[in-house]
DNA sequence: CGATCTTTGGTAATCGATTGCATCGTTGGT
DNA sequence: ACCAACGATGCAATCGATTACCAAAGATCG
């Protein structure tokens, strides 16, 4: 009602009954003829087939869903900045693999504001997705998390800790390691972390990664910083902010997102300290931007693609109730891509001259 | 908690029959209970409400949609490179003024494979939809569009000719004569004109913009270019590559994406022409990566959480069955922000010079 | 105290597609 | 010629929530 009324007053939608009266027999076989076609006549199921596309008749999707007890499609949770476009790729993989078995994906966000958070979570309470895939942290909502709603749920990216849902990975620790390894090998010894969301999983494990190496090296305690980020651009802004009060300055900066590292190096670069002859700088997720930044940037890149359509896999394998309890966390490989933001560090004399000078600058 | 939450096979839902058995009353009740507090006793509702707290009780959606006739949820139909960060103010504005009103946002696209888009498709023929946002071109399926479902459609930040649905935009073809004449007001005389998507009407308005501004300046028609794009930070890397083949070479270029402009930049710069000095580079779009790529990108900058909230309050009211025909064309302002990748075009003589410099280089 | 109104809640129809079971007609086997 | 078996199709139940309609109980008034 509300659906005729708003749009075309009076045009009503096609229902099964108007394809059946019009092609003489009954919904039954109007359904099967074209659900089943080899249980009906040849001559019957040319006549209801002509009857829907002159009529131009889709079955009504909530119809099915309830009568089936399904819908077929799945709910991606994606952060509301999905503008934070390492997800793009992320996204692309999951929609090939679940299309392809005949899924619909469709993308929803739960940050922004509470109602909207309540709606899509009822909708998933509401058995409206045969299943969900996370690629963000998944709050409750009213008490109650979207864990719980008895769906299948696959974390991408990301990682639930005690869901016991299956989680599609890199190996965060060993990638953070790596980041800071490579900084170490080029005579870095004063470093820099610039976190992603402060407890999430991700970046406790990076940061033991980063802490783990700069250990492993000998560094100076007193000389391996932390700065509090949240993957965006200005966060990165900050952090660099941050660095530019510190003495004796940080060399090398490991930054837990691309965006949050080109932040950086713009900021940086703004201040009149050069990248990569006086500060370097690597880069965590490998977005296309990564490429076009000045200078640019070294970073770990993650396989996106891989990692949607390994998630989605593991999802349709539970949709199909497949024997076994999915695998628990499923780790792909990543690997440092080395560009123009990292460089041997400085010489020490001539690193603490740079200091001094760009003090006076800024006094 | 959580584990007995997760994914059990076997676990039935609750339905609205449990709780009327649990509370003793009928379902009849128990729906009025939930959704109209009023109309039942306060004990009763109080009873009602415990039980379907404790059973966890959540309406099932397909049936409600079902029977209502409508789903209160909206599609928004984004580009498949939802990459294009463009997007993400967009989606935000409508996000938040749908969800205001009660609605829930989700995203799909219609590109990557035919199955895929099929099935979206069949979701909005269906009915699954109450409207449909599009911030990119709707393409027919199967010989039918979208745009055919009798469900209203709004689009934002393009335009479908001849569809008769409202659309939000911008003023594209005074949009692309601001930057084109910002170039000429900085004695640019030879340009080059990145174009979107060939055939789309805001390329063909961008292009009258820039062809009209260019004629009215009195420039030579044979230094006005273009050269065919996709908005995509490759197809900026394309367009930089044939530039540098011509001659004389542009030292103006009007990019329809901020992307593309800084694809531009990255790969002239690369080979050695400086930007702004020797070219300048003008944007469309203002994505936050501008303030951050080298040179800082001058660009258009458009409303976008605006825009996408102005498109929202257009469908909802079109939902609603407001008195009169929506608007067919909405135009907000959008304006240019002048950065550091434009500046006053190089003595003829000089660029002369250089770019016989760099062709010998190139040689 | 009976008549009428109001409150409250139950009964059953409804939304549209699917499908188990029943029915009807046909064919083939003996 | 008769019965079994089969193919094609229709009938009606079903999925779960909502609500028009109705019945019963209580409230109010003359």
């Amino acid at each position: 009602m509300a659906i005729e009324g708003a749009h075309r007053p009076g045009r009503r939608a096609v229902r099964l009954r108007d394809v059946a009266d019009a092609a003489g027999v009954s919904t039954a076989t109007v359904s099967r003829a074209l659900a089943h076609p080899g249980r009906v006549q040849d001559i019957t199921r040319k006549r209801v087939q002509d009857a829907a596309r002159a009529l131009g008749y889709t079955p009504n999707e909530a119809a099915r869903a309830l009568r089936a007890g399904a819908s077929r499609m799945v709910l991606v949770l994606i952060p509301q900045r999905c503008s934070e476009m390492f997800y793009a790729g992320v996204l692309a993989g999951i929609d090939a693999e679940l299309s392809a078995h005949g899924y619909t994906m469709l993308m929803g966000s739960l940050e922004g504001n509470a109602v909207k958070a309540r709606r899509l979570s009822d909708l998933v309470f509401g058995q409206h997705f045969d299943g969900v895939i996370t690629v963000t942290a998944v709050p409750a909502i009213d008490g109650r998390s979207i864990l719980d709603a008895g769906v299948p749920v696959v974390s991408v990216c990301i990682e639930i800790e005690g869901s016991g849902f299956p989680a599609v990975v890199v190996d965060d620790e060993a990638c953070a390691r790596a980041q800071t390894e490579h900084l170490i090998a080029l005579g870095h010894r004063r470093l820099l972390f610039v976190a992603g969301v402060e407890g999430q999983y991700n970046d406790v494990l990076r940061y033991r990664g980063f802490r783990r190496a700069a250990e492993a090296a000998g560094l100076d305690p007193a000389d391996v910083r932390r700065h509090a980020g949240d993957y965006s651009l200005i966060s990165g802004v900050a952090a660099a902010r941050s660095l530019l009060g510190m003495a004796p300055r940080p060399t090398g900066v490991v930054c837990c997102s691309d965006e949050m590292a080109i932040g950086f190096m713009k900021t940086v670069m703004g201040a009149g300290i050069n990248c990569p002859a006086e500060v370097s700088v690597v880069g965590f997720d490998g977005i296309e931007f990564a490429e076009f930044c000045e200078p640019a940037l070294t970073t770990i890149r993650q396989p996106r693609i891989d990692m949607g359509a390994t998630g989605a896999r593991a999802l349709l394998a539970m949709l199909r109730g497949e024997a076994g309890a999915p695998r628990r966390r499923i780790v792909l490989p990543a690997g440092l891509v080395i560009r123009d933001s990292t460089a041997a560090a400085p010489p020490p004399q001539r690193q603490s001259r740079t200091r001094r000078l760009s003090l006076a600058e800024m006094g």
